[in-house]
DNA sequence: GTCTATAGAAGGATAGAC
DNA sequence: GTCTATCCTTCTATAGAC
């Protein structure tokens, strides 16, 4: 493959990437990202043979980029205190810089959840748990965390995190009227939704988890 | 209006109400919504000009349903935690009832902004805070929300009761492998998210805010 | 008000020249 | 590898009969 190939291509790919994201699989057209990438439709199907197989592509590499980004949180030599706080910066941070990927992920995945499978089969949650145990056994009696609500707990840091991205089109227009920046309360949410999971997660003698 | 124009247009706005909210505005076709709704595609163009006009029509009707269930938590003469449990029961069983909806409203939003602006203008968010304020004014103390975190408060209660529901597809394909019910899941979820909410709401003396 | 038939436009995909 | 021209299907929308 020369480098003319890897130009082109790379430009086709960085095009369709912009183009899925802003509009979605089935509001997408091929002219948009051929414009978009300053060449003809006809060399698109050169490439990726069809619109399917172009939108595949680029949905696999946004998607693994995502999930990606939950990892390093388990590897980290910090408290778990510090390790929520690391985690809401650097995800909020990432989707900071990708306003749209999370809303575009969740809804193409919604629309075909096949596509998700072969991805999720790479993620070992059985293991982050037990990463977790033997990292922070005797903090976690402190905790309200245990093996069985450990989903919950999950999805309630990845909703703190995400879904203002998700609702971000809602959100612009209720803050406006309050006057408020979209991305000013993103860059406070870092540190607030940090407070507020470890709060959430801390047992505390005045209201005691049944 | 006769009975018959009556049957035959809640027939058409009911079929494209399952289909937009299935496929989007996008993806959904006439022709599907004329074939659920056992009549042809002319009929559709009778009724409702366009698909523009129709799609407009059944989003406008959704989204105000969903917003409409936010109201009811400041009626109700409950202390403020149990306000949060009421808000976190009655808004997650609707979107139990209605699992797609929740997806549906936050992609057609952010693929068009200027949709939503309309039913935003009927929401008076100072006047939320004044209730609050008036009803629970020497509750709050013990609590870890003010005028200026409000947003951050709200935002975070709409996204630990919405994002799961946003994010249906992934969860199903990530329980599936630890052997979760989605079903399940939500179900402990009205419970877990309202106490979740209040632990982090709450002022802890052994965690003060800063 | 409801249907069949079809116009007319748009979009994905390919053929063939260079 | 890249382009122009075009095919062919799909889809929205309308015309016109009943």
């Amino acid at each position: 493959m020369t480098d003319n190939d890897r130009q082109t291509e790379d430009k086709i790919f960085e095009s369709a990437t912009e183009v899925f994201i802003e509009k979605g699989m089935d509001g997408a057209r091929m002219q948009d990202i051929a414009n978009h990438a300053g060449i003809n439709k006809a060399l698109l199907h050169y490439y990726y043979r069809t619109k399917d197989q172009l939108f595949n592509a680029v949905f696999e590499k946004l998607a693994s980029k995502i999930f990606s980004k939950f990892a390093p949180v388990f590897d980290e030599n910090l408290s778990l205190d510090d390790k929520i706080r690391f985690f809401f910066r650097e995800h909020i941070s990432f989707l900071q810089q990708n306003p749209r990927l999370a809303a575009f992920i969740l809804n193409e995945v919604n629309r075909n959840p096949a596509r998700i499978k072969k991805l999720i089969k790479k993620i070992d949650v059985n293991k982050m748990w037990e990463m977790l145990m033997s990292q922070h056994r005797e903090e976690l009696l402190k905790y309200n965390i245990n093996e069985k609500n450990l989903p919950q707990v999950m999805v309630s840091m990845a909703s703190l995190s995400v879904f203002p991205f998700a609702a971000k089109g809602i959100l612009e227009a209720i803050f406006e009227k309050i006057d408020v920046d979209f991305n000013d309360f993103i860059e406070d949410r870092k540190a607030f939704a940090a407070e507020y999971a470890i709060r959430a997660l801390k047992k505390d003698i005045n209201n005691p988890i049944k």
